[in-house]
RNA sequence: GAGGGCAUAGCUCAGUCGGUAGAGCAACAGUUUGUGGCACUGUGGGUCGUGGGUUCGAGCCCCAUUGUUCUCCCCA
């Protein structure tokens, strides 16, 4: 008989049940990216589901905000409402307002804002520089499609109070060991905001049709179409906003610069850059009017960044030959990124779908599965200004998603490998191997005892399913001759263990294991 | 926020032209054996997501609704 529940038993759309397997396998990624955090130094660090709504709202831009899960405030969550005030939803924004005061908590969006929000309130004990590891789940109001979640895992390593740039590169290190180590074909994108705000304000420097609130991020947003929609219509967009065409075009040639490869032959460098930007000598129409030189880029800070970054990937040994089987390292100038609160290097790590073809055979689609970068002066928000920070983050269920399709799980242990089941053969022999349990248990081998006496071909399939590797029979012959049977149940050999004295049995128990 | 697909047994799905429902697997029971995965026999289980409409008649056509999934947007 079907029995129907009216509820509805899935879990709300966008969040997901974890099973054993997965959560091995989730655990296994987990402990590789957390061993590789805390060999780089950095400490762990927790903080709650909940924030208050005014700590997140505003930080992650509109879309953003409208994505936040606000919880309800337990009592009467209208009792200090004015009825006027509830009565006007005529606009998203008054809505949205409305729905702040209803919520005075709210489910943390990422970890970098709630980290930002530990370090202005501890600000006094930390040791400065601050280096903290957090993985926890993170909540996102997404409509869920393949690889977004609304619930979803990240692992996040942040340094909060270094401007050194070695930092950046050790981040960027850190991305390769880890998709090393788990074998994923990725590219690390890196390039550095200010050469687009660079652009950008020299670019409003001569078009002066464009709208003076047109800001970085906008500009961001547009141009980071350029990869799917082509730079055809993003340089009619651009135009369409008031943008000089001589500058689209010159934007243009300079995203469409090759990327600098670190891996392999260098195609362009530091040189090269100082030419393009150098080589507009002759334009004298480009000569800017105001102190954003257009020729004197290597005095910008950003620039001064790229190259110290640039030297740091030198002295790791990143120019060698094939340093990484898995990784590509790629300076990207059409990097642009969405969050608001980056402001110098941004990275992004993608799935290299060339080399999962010849590697793997198969093609991923997937959007990006980690992502940073550098946020100086994020605490300032909360009232603790000139505090430098940079941090990078992994995806972990993007990460799972990836390796799944790429079959990466097969062959990879990620269960106890010598799990042993008792099987039932009867009371007496029940007694016997519920006494051995214990003394195996103490011994650190996972054990379990079957607890009802059913056909054998039951035992053996309960065993088989949850992947037990060896079975133990204790029936009245053993129990006569003092004696248990051990079976491999993987290559079906077994083996008579005497059960004269609880050495004996250890050691024959513990040589029949080692050698399977 | 915009736009598609799908919804039939526990699971994966068939179901033709509109004529009252099928398979495989799983489950359960049995046969043989104190050492399995095989085989054989049998059994149970469906208001076809929900509500309307068209029709003599709807799993199938139409509308609505809910769930689910995907794409765009944005992101991890």
């Amino acid at each position: 008989m079907a029995i129907k529940s009216i509820l509805n038993l899935n879990p709300p759309s966008g969040f997901r049940d974890f099973n054993a397997d997965t959560i091995h396998k989730r655990n296994f990624i987990i402990n590789i990216i957390k061993n590789q955090f805390e060999l780089c130094g950095f400490e762990p660090l927790e903080t709650p589901a909940l924030e208050y709504t005014d700590i997140l709202t505003g930080k992650y831009g509109p879309e953003g905000d409208k994505l936040i899960f606000r919880v309800l405030d337990s009592g009467n969550p209208f009792e200090h409402l004015k009825p006027e005030s509830w009565q006007d939803i005529s606009t998203p924004e008054s809505l949205l307002s409305l729905k702040n005061r209803l919520a005075e908590k709210s489910l943390r969006y990422d970890l970098t804002i709630p980290l930002a929000r530990y370090v202005a309130h501890n600000i006094n004990k930390l040791v400065l520089p601050f280096k903290r590891y957090q993985i926890q789940p993170v909540w996102r109001g997404d409509s869920p499609q393949k690889g977004r979640y609304r619930e979803f895992m990240q692992c996040d390593a942040d340094i909060i109070g270094s401007a050194s740039l070695h930092h950046d590169a050790e981040l960027v290190l850190l991305y390769a060991n880890v998709f090393e180590i788990l074998k994923i074909p990725v590219t690390i994108k890196i390039n550095h905001r200010g050469f687009l705000e660079y652009f950008l304000n020299y670019c409003k420097t001569q078009s002066p049709n464009v709208e003076a609130h047109f800001n970085l991020t906008k500009f961001c947003n547009v141009i980071d179409k350029a990869d799917k929609i082509g730079w055809q219509k993003v340089s009619q967009e651009l135009v369409a906003l008031g943008f000089d065409s001589s500058m689209v075009a010159r934007l243009e040639a300079f995203m469409n610069l090759p990327q600098y490869h670190f891996l392999q032959n260098i195609i362009i460098s530091i040189d090269t850059l100082k030419q393009f930007f150098g080589d507009e000598t002759d334009s004298s129409h480009l000569e800017p009017t105001d102190n954003h030189s257009y020729h004197n880029i290597v005095n910008q800070s950003f620039y001064t960044d790229f190259s110290e970054l640039h030297n740091y990937f030198n002295l790791s040994g990143l120019s060698a030959k094939k340093p990484f089987e898995y990784c590509k390292i790629v300076w990207d100038f059409g990097l642009a990124r969405g969050l608001n609160y980056y402001s110098g290097i941004v990275m992004e790590v993608v799935v290299d779908n060339e080399v999962c073809k010849t590697k793997y055979d198969t093609q991923i689609k997937m959007g990006s599965i980690g992502g940073g970068g550098r946020y100086d002066n994020l605490t300032a928000m909360f009232g603790v200004p000139n505090l430098n920070g940079i941090g990078i983050s992994f995806g972990l269920d993007r990460i799972y998603d990836v390796m799944d399709a790429l079959k990466l799980f097969e062959n990879i242990p990620t269960k106890h490998q010598s799990k042993v089941i008792f099987f039932n053969l009867g009371e007496v022999g029940f007694n016997k191997s519920f006494e051995l349990v214990h003394v195996l248990r103490k011994l650190g081998y996972p054990c379990e005892l079957f607890p009802t006496q059913q056909k054998l071909d039951k035992q053996f399939k309960y065993a088989e399913s949850l992947e037990y590797h060896f079975a133990c029979f204790i029936g009245e012959n053993e129990i006569s001759k003092n004696e248990m049977i051990i079976k491999n149940l993987r290559t079906r050999e077994q083996q008579i263990i005497s059960l004269e004295t609880q050495a004996n049995f250890v050691e024959a128990f513990k040589h029949f294991i080692n050698k399977n």
